[in-house]
RNA sequence: GCCCCCAUCGUCUAGUGGCCUAGGACACCACCCUUUCAAGGUGGCGGCACGGGUUCGAAUCCCGUUGGGGGUGCCA
């Protein structure tokens, strides 16, 4: 490798969300430009006219930031929009036409599928090469593929040969005159000085192409790292159709961003030690291409999960509360008749911190505080108010009527109820719980019913107690 | 079809010829703790795809088989 100061670059295309698999390889690339102190260029694929659409821009740009790849730091650059570069695509493009290793062919891709039906062979046959065509309507301009073959030397994958009788001579520019895939990515690898370029598996049987363009162009390649994509649990490729893929949608249901970041650097990759939850630093000083894996990696949402839950109780009780806010902000804007109160979330949040996966379910847990009647669940009720529940219920309505409002009182008088039927404290407070919360599990109970007081708590009592008697 | 890649518990991985009776994590199961549910603790289940070599010695090296994946566009 040259001492040139690294450039790595994280290309993807504006053709829709932004990809869990994407933002793997961003991340690869950002981990090493400041490990070792390179510059991470952001270059936008835009040059497929009819998929393209720009708020797909901002969506890229601000899931790279909510992964803390940002824009403000040093080592970003860009970005850059490869649309804009099309004059040097085209000059490029141009020069290999002079030069002889490229050449016009006005075949159809309908022609060129007879005559590869006729031959028995698949793909161009390159029968235009020799024609001596040059630019016009229905010309396409080819890359004439030279003889021998092309060793391309992957950082993660080693050396890997093609002969260069199985490719094909492929286009560089459509016959409408813009530049494709292949060219333009070379031209502005090599405009931005890129160097290493860490990307996808899938782009491993371009590269002998790519390696060949820069040949052509007379610079030297940059060095390759493919790195092996995500799959799904048929352990095909991820797919934006099948799978759930965009990083945007996990961000919205309550992973948080150090869950994310740290378990897609595992897909394919391990830090040194017997833990895998690991600050970013130590990522950032242990990671390297020789370390990572080659075999697909299957995107597992259990093991998504039980980091976002680890990640949530290493939280402080303000991180929480802080993270936790917009989705409770959210519940109370489409629950216009629900009453905040601030003191009781305070109170409650803590509670449900060992309590739920994904920060959206933090509403859901103490939903039934902040609204006049809980939503009584069917399947909890009938469990919970079997006998003897409706006479437990009686004998607490009428001995919370003068304990001491604390929680701790409302347990032992509780338990002291239960224990006139032989019933455990976890028996007992069932039906409590769900006369007051509406769910047969939730959050501890005497803290609520603390936070109720006594006049609501005895309302929702009585309210379940006439229900009972109401079915009998 | 052709080209290329890959192959350690169900999953993500550690392992770079002896430290491996293969380690960790997720999931699963059991027990403990416990006001429900979690969290936490303890323990358990479970793997080197197969067949040949090389070597004193192979999960590690080589070859083959099988299986999986990616590519094969006037998409990126």
């Amino acid at each position: 490798m040259s001492d040139a100061p690294l450039r790595l670059r994280f290309a993807p295309s504006p053709t829709g969300f932004f990809h869990v698999g994407g933002a793997r390889t961003a991340l690869y690339n950002w981990v090493l430009a400041k490990r070792l102190g390179g510059t991470f260029v952001l270059r936008i694929e835009d040059t497929d006219e009819a998929r393209n659409s720009p708020e797909w821009t901002q969506g890229i740009i601000d899931a790279l930031a909510w992964l803390e790849i940002s824009a403000d730091d040093p080592a970003f650059e860009g970005p850059y929009f490869q649309s804009r570069h099309r004059d040097a695509h085209i000059a490029a493009a141009r020069k290999l036409f002079d030069t002889g290793q490229a050449y016009y062919c006005d075949l159809t891709s309908e022609q060129i599928a007879e005559r590869a039906k006729a031959s028995g062979v698949q793909g161009y046959d390159g029968s235009s090469r020799d024609r001596g065509l040059g630019p016009g309507p229905g010309h396409v301009l080819r890359f004439r593929v030279p003889d021998g073959e092309t060793i391309v030397e992957d950082l993660v994958r080693g050396r890997v040969e093609f002969n260069n009788d199985t490719i094909e001579d492929f286009v560089l520019l459509r016959s409408n005159g813009s530049p494709m895939f292949l060219l333009a990515n070379v031209v502005d690898d090599m405009d931005e000085k890129i160097n290493l370029v860490i990307r996808a598996e899938e782009h491993l049987p371009n590269t002998p192409k790519q390696q060949l363009l820069w040949d052509a162009l007379g610079e030297p390649p940059p060095q390759w790292a493919h790195v092996p994509v995500l799959v799904n649990e048929q352990r095909k490729k991820l797919s934006k159709r099948r799978d759930k893929v965009a990083l945007e949608q996990y961000r919205d249901e309550g992973y948080v961003m150090g869950a994310m970041r740290n378990y897609l650097m595992t897909l394919g990759w391990a830090p040194a030690g017997d833990q895998e939850i690991v600050a970013w630093s130590q990522i950032e000083g242990e990671f390297t291409l020789d370390a990572v894996n080659r075999s697909p990696a299957f995107f597992d949402l259990k093991k998504l999960a039980a980091f976002n839950g680890e990640y949530i109780r290493m939280m402080s009780r303000e991180e929480f509360a802080h993270a936790a806010r917009p989705f409770v902000d959210a519940w109370f804007a489409a629950n216009p008749q629900a009453t905040m109160n601030e003191s009781w979330l305070a109170t409650m949040l803590p509670l449900l911190q060992t309590r739920i996966v994904t920060l959206a379910e933090v509403p859901a847990q103490i939903d039934f505080l902040f609204i006049g009647d809980p939503v009584i669940d069917d399947d909890s009720w009938a469990k919970a108010m079997k006998d003897p529940a409706p006479q437990v219920l009686a004998d607490v309505i009428s001995a919370y009527a003068q304990t001491p409002w604390n929680a701790d009182a409302l347990k032992d008088t509780l338990d002291a109820v239960g224990q006139t039927y032989g019933l455990k404290l976890g028996k007992t407070q069932a039906p409590i719980r769900v006369a007051v919360t509406g769910q047969r599990v939730g959050p501890p109970l005497f803290e609520p019913l603390e936070l109720l007081g006594r006049d609501e708590t005895i309302r929702r009592l009585q309210a379940a107690a006439t229900r009972i008697a109401s079915t009998r």
